[in-house]
Parts: structure tokens; sequence; C-alpha cells
DNA sequence: AAGTGGTCTAGACCACCTT
DNA sequence: AGGTGGTCTAGACCACTTA
């Protein structure tokens, strides 16, 4: 763990945004992703306004957008919860990545230019770096930038939109479940295959080595949660659900 | 407008949700989906919660469901705005439709039991009958019914609820742009060769012939489109008799 | 029966656009 | 400046849960 975050005295940072909701929204955003708030967690609008000082609508209106987002959900009446993830969950995630981006990344080995390309490169000779020097905060947003940038030649924007809601899904259970030994390594090796299949335009390959990109990224990370498991279960209450029959 | 509400037959009723905001959400998606609000149209909060006797909170809140489900455009002290779809961006929704639902039923061919693949027989049967007895209106919700007892085969619930949200868009348009000549005809002919793919249990034939119907989808949607032109373009400075003052 | 906590109202406030 | 219309607050209201 990281030493000393200053716990309250970071109560003067929501200057970022340029409304209250879209601040409040970004801060639960980041309290989530960054496993402050666990998957199942819940979210009690009055705790939340209290703590920031401001009265529960601009709460309400920030889960909204996390609901929107698919972070939280939301029941009327009932309040609002973390999305609880299971296996299932994580490998539909998985399913709708490997269809959506792997039919982009075969649209991309059509239309990249050499310029592009070379961007691709760029970006990977920085993560093999980061790799390299141990620097493992910087890699899964290098990571991201990788895909994106193929992506971004398509021109299909909200196929992009839909998957950064994705990714941001599935960073709020790598910082619980982190990344198993070796597979920062593998990564290298199949962005570099990546890149050299686009080179050659081969939209096929491209796709195909992006399949196994993405399953294998999907088992890894059902094996590390299956390793550190019991923060998946739905929740633990206990008694109070088995009563519901009534 | 504001005088008779008490007997108000005419208005439908807004009975079915259990909260307020739960209601306006449904009424305002509907106004968009039946195209009594055109893409680009503007959803002032005080007017409409004028109409409907409320105050501007719930209103919000349905405005901000809207805007998760990609209906609806929210600008910080600007409004909100239904959203204004030109042809790159529905060419962007029929990949991702391509890409995702190609993908699942590519899937579903593996896990297609006799007794589903009869209830498509019997859906698309319903279908045929629809387009035969000119049935018109009984058309669109049977074909998405169609397609969606395909995709729950998978079990993929998540991608399920991100093709409907996408389906929803299109519907939109739809309402504006109606189905060419022809076209249910052709939909008859590539549901049923489907369907013989699925029954062989042949996951690629099923893709290739989901991604050729898409397709054709697609190019359908954009001739009429072009045919009925002027309606897409974002807008057009038309501040006509909104605004009456007296 | 009381408590917790989500939902709704009325009106003040303020950002942005028109004159 | 004036106006339009989106945003925020305080508190009442009410659904659901706990004793």
């Amino acid at each position: 763990m990281s030493s000393a975050p200053p716990p309250e005295a970071a109560e003067t940072d929501l200057a970022l945004g340029r409304t209250i909701y879209q601040r409040v929204h970004e801060r639960l955003r980041n309290d989530i992703l960054a496993g402050r708030i666990p998957p199942g967690g819940r979210l009690k609008i009055a705790d939340i306004a209290r703590r920031h000082g401001l009265s529960q609508m601009p709460v309400r209106e920030a889960l909204q957008q996390l609901q929107g987002e698919g972070l939280v959900i939301l029941s009327p009446n009932r309040g609002a919860r973390v999305r609880a993830m299971d296996a299932a969950f994580i490998r539909s995630l998985f399913d709708i990545r490997e269809a959506l981006e792997g039919f982009l990344t075969r649209q991309a080995a059509a239309c990249l230019t050499p310029a592009l390309i070379e961007q691709l490169r760029g970006l990977q000779r920085r993560y093999d770096a980061a790799v390299e020097s141990g620097d493992l905060r910087a890699c899964s947003p290098l990571n991201r930038e990788f895909h994106e940038a193929i992506l971004r030649a398509t021109g299909n924007h909200e196929a992009i939109r839909l998957l950064n809601q994705h990714t941001a899904l599935i960073a709020a259970l790598r910082g619980r479940a982190g990344y198993a030994p070796g597979r920062l390594a593998t990564i290298r090796q199949e962005h570099w295959a990546l890149i050299e299949a686009l080179e050659r335009g081969d939209g096929a390959a491209a796709q195909r080595v992006h399949a196994a990109h993405v399953r294998r990224a999907a088992e890894d990370m059902l094996a590390m949660l299956r390793a550190a498991a019991p923060v998946l279960l739905p929740e633990a209450r206990t008694r109070a659900g088995l009563l519901r029959r009534a």
C-alpha cells in the first residue's frame, strides 16, 4: 500500500469540473475505480452529500450518470450500489471487447497510414520501457492508449465510447486483482504481433491476434480474482437476504 | 396545454412506472422513439415540468437516464437535445451491431437447442404472417424479438442491453424514414437463411448471413434518409412558433 | 412503531445569450 | 441590462425496513 494518503485533507480537490454534479461524479468515479468503494458497496446519498457539504440533488445526478456508465446500479426507493461483478459478467465484458474491438481492429488494418503505424510503435516502445523500469502504474494507461489509437483510425467514436466504458468496469476490478506475474511481458509480445499484422494490412490476422490477446487477458483476470476470491461474491449482509419469500 | 387537467383521457396516463421520474422517463422515451420530438430537438426542463404538473427535478432525472441510454445529449448549463444523427453516426451504429450481434450469433449456433430453434421458427412464421397481412406495425417488434431470442441463448445480458439501446436509437430514426419497398420481404429470406445455418450448428455461416443482413439494413436506412433528407441536419435555426409571448 | 433513507416540491441562484 | 433556462438548497413527504 502507498503510505500516508492524506485522509481528509483532500476535501478541497473538487476544483476540476464546472458544475457540482460533475465534480461529485468525477470524485465518486475515482473512488470506485480505485477500489475505495468495493463492488457491491453501498452509496448513500445523504452520507455523500453531508461529507461534501452539499444537498442531495447533485449527488443524485452524479449517481444517475454513473448508472449510465454501468458502474452503479440504482434501484427505486432502495438506493445505489457499486455494480457487483461475478465471473459470468466478467466473461460478458471480455466477449464484448473481443467482438467489438476485434471488428474495429480488422477495419483499422485497411486504413492505417504509415504515420499511424509509427505512432503505435512509439506508444509500444514507451510501454516496453515502463515494464522494464518496473513502472507498473504507467502500464495500464499506455495499454489503453495503444488500443484506442488503433480504434480511432476507424472513426467509429460511438464504439470507442462503449469500449471505454467497459474498460472502466474492468479497471475497477483490476485495482483489486492486479496482474498475474509475467502477464505484462506477454502483453508486449502480443502488441508487437498486432503491429506487424496491421502493417501488412492483414486485417484477418490482426483480428486473430487481438482475439487471442483478449482471451488471455480474460483468463488471467478470472484466475486472479479466483485467487483473491471472496471480494466478488455479491455481498454478505447475511441473514437479511434470506427472508425474501414472505 | 395547462388548462383542463382533470378528466384527461387524452394524455396517455402516466400510471405505469412507480416513481415519477420513471414515468417521465418512459413518456419522453416514447415521444422520442415515435418521432414526436425529432433528432436535434430541444427538451426544455421547465416546459416539460409545467406540462406534466411537476417540479423540475424529476424531469432532470429522467433526462439523465435518457442520456445514459444515448437518446439525449445533456450539456451543462445549456440544456438537453435529442441526439442528432448524421450518416457517419448511423454507420457506426450498424457496424456495432454487425460486430457485436454477429459475434453472439456465431456463439449461439453452438448452444441453440432444438426447442429454441423451434421457437425461432414460430417467431418467424408470425413475422411472415404480419408482412403478408400488411400489419407493418407488428413487424419491428417481431424482428427485434427474433434476434433477441438468438442472443439470449448466449447468456450475455450485458451485450443484449447494449444492443437494445442501439436498437432504440435506430427505431427513433425508423419512425421518420420507414422501410424501403420490398425490404420486409428480403428480411424474411434472410431470417430463414439464418435459422437454417443455426440449425446446422454452422456458426461461421450464421455470422456471414447476419453480416449481410445488417449491411443491407444499413444501406436501406441510409438511402431512405437521403431521400427524406433535411430532417437529419443538426438543426436549422428554427425558432418558429415555440416562443410565443403575445 | 419508529427509523432510515430515497424522492419530490418550491423557490433562490447563477451561467449564458440577447439587446 | 434583461431574460431565459439550467442548477442548487432546504426541508417536507413517503416507501421500505427493523423492533
